[in-house]
RNA sequence: GGCGCGGUAGCCAAGUGGUAAGGCAGAGGUCUGCAAAACCUCCAUCACCGGUUCAACUCCGGUCCGCGCCUCCA
């Protein structure tokens, strides 16, 4: 069966394909830079990761746009409680969040845009949906009016025919006409950054950096539009009211929208204090492979709770898979090709490319590769697996380590080099031939205390770091 | 209350109308100078109650439980 996904907006499985050409234009709400990212928000992120990196195996070429909110309520609150400009708040944070996501290899997108930079893109656009009659002015804002577009909540399925959603809202606190109304431009506040323009001095609204952002660098219609389901509703239906109401075209054709990752059953968020970021864990001494292993091997769609003992078991998962690949590497095998091999690796292939075809079931990938690292192993034990078998073998491994991307370890700051590595494997192996083994037992544990270890197999000598 | 997701072995988790993938952990073996690595064996009847069916974990109805959104939030 084909690529396909599951689109929020049908609430079905759908078949995939980009509308124009090979490129696929997706957009991905990117972070506030009012803090760290925490390991929730990179699981959402870590999914949009392999939905870019599957669509580039399966052939298409990426145009993702990625937002960077740099100005919002709670950056200009922490912004002056740290005694910064937002841009020097903002900029330390962003920078941090591009280290983030290169720490844990996720694909950078083709632009990364700030909304600072895109001030004069949203004030046209709150414009042209004022000439369209969508707005009213209230205290110098201006607000979004939805009792104008009837198709609103078609994202999130909310049905708003009855009397006005949303009990707790106060609408007095607001001046809002209706309690689904949400503000497109802000009034200046004394001592908040501002920008004098036509529409008013203020600044932009949240929702409305995304739906110009994205038009500006993909066009009316996207292919994609992901994050997190949270975001569904109302961010996304805020998108939708504002796009269309603009272009009169659908925004997006596909929504995917990740779970939420959970500490202890729990909800993780920045509000609730109940987060880790990546740089807690890695402070624990996890290595950057084995926290995105642990993120990725959970469908994107599964609510994944976090835990320890869930981190140490990517760990040893990560590992295996590893040992395969060295032994396939540095392993000597008879000559020629065993047919019945090379058959179940094409089956292998098969198998994991259906499973991330189906809407990225990344667990099922995983199975696919697991079974094939064990059959192929009990074939090189029994002496079935031949040389020529290696090539197909690597291939697999490369194709799942395009997608999940977990096997080439960090490199340590600092350590020994692997001349020196095969050096003191070398001397080593001198001493064992020479039956001195404590000599060689040493060597072995001098080796340990600096991450290599050292491993005797039937197919030779070998070593890897930890 | 509305909308949505889920309840499969100690933990994570796939899956399908025909008698339950995979990973981790655990037990026992094989191999081995030792240590690893690897392999082999063992370890569940799929929340509960009805119904449909030759056959249901998988379909239908109901019940219970957990979580999320409905307000800023990945």
């Amino acid at each position: 069966m084909a690529l396909r996904f599951y689109n929020t907006l049908t609430q079905k499985v759908e078949p995939f394909a980009p509308l124009h050409d090979n490129v696929v234009k997706m957009y991905t709400c990117g972070p506030t830079v009012y803090n760290y990212v925490h390991i929730g928000n990179l699981r959402t992120f870590t999914f949009q990761d392999i939905l870019r990196r599957w669509l580039q195996a399966r052939g298409y070429r990426m145009d993702h746009v990625m937002n960077i909110t740099d100005i919002e309520d709670k950056i200009i609150r922490h912004s002056l409680a740290a005694k910064q400009t937002i841009y020097e708040y903002t900029k330390q944070y962003t920078q941090a969040f591009i280290e983030d996501t290169a720490t844990l290899r996720l694909q950078p997108p083709e632009r990364l845009v700030k909304a600072t930079d895109c001030i004069d893109d949203m004030v046209s656009a709150i414009q042209k949906l004022e000439e369209r009659g969508y707005t009213y002015n209230s205290d110098g804002s201006v607000y979004y009016r939805i009792a104008k577009f009837p198709e609103y909540g078609k994202l999130s399925h909310h049905d708003f025919s009855g009397s006005l959603a949303g009990a707790r809202v106060d609408v007095d606190e607001y001046d809002k006409a209706d309690a689904r109304d949400f503000v497109l431009w802000k009034a200046k506040k004394e001592g908040e950054p501002s920008w004098d323009t036509p529409i008013g001095d203020g600044r932009p609204g949240w929702h409305i950096e995304c739906s110009v952002m994205a038009m500006k660098y993909l066009g009316e219609t996207l292919d994609i539009h992901t994050g997190g389901i949270d975001l569904a509703f109302p961010h996304h239906e805020n998108e939708i009211a504002q796009s269309e109401a603009i272009t009169g075209k659908p925004f997006a054709r596909f929504w995917m929208h990740a779970e939420h990752l959970s500490i202890d059953a729990q909800k993780m968020s920045k509000s609730m204090g109940n987060f880790f970021t990546l740089r807690d864990l890695l402070g624990q001494g996890y290595a950057p492979e084995t926290i995105r292993y642990l993120l990725a091997s959970v469908p994107y769609r599964k609510k994944l709770n976090f835990t320890f003992e869930g981190l140490s078991a990517a760990a040893t998962s990560i590992d295996r898979l590893r040992n395969y690949q060295l032994r396939l590497k540095t392993g000597h095998f008879a000559d020629g090709v065993n047919a019945a091999i090379e058959e179940r690796t094409k089956t292998a292939v098969n198998v994991f490319d259906e499973a991330m075809d189906d809407d990225l079931n990344t667990a099922e990938a995983l199975a696919a590769a697991f079974e094939f690292v064990r059959d192929t192993n009990t074939a090189m034990d029994k002496g079935e697996f031949k040389a020529g078998n290696v090539a197909s073998a690597l291939a697999f491994l490369k194709r799942f380590d395009s997608v999940f991307d977990v096997l080439e370890p960090t490199p340590p700051k600092g350590g020994l080099s692997d001349q020196e590595i095969d050096a003191l494997v070398g001397e080593r192996n001198a001493a064992k031939k020479a039956r001195d083994f404590a000599r060689a037992d040493k060597l072995r544990q001098d080796l340990a205390a600096q991450g290599v270890i050292i491993e005797d197999t039937k197919e030779g000598v070998r070593w890897k770091r930890q």
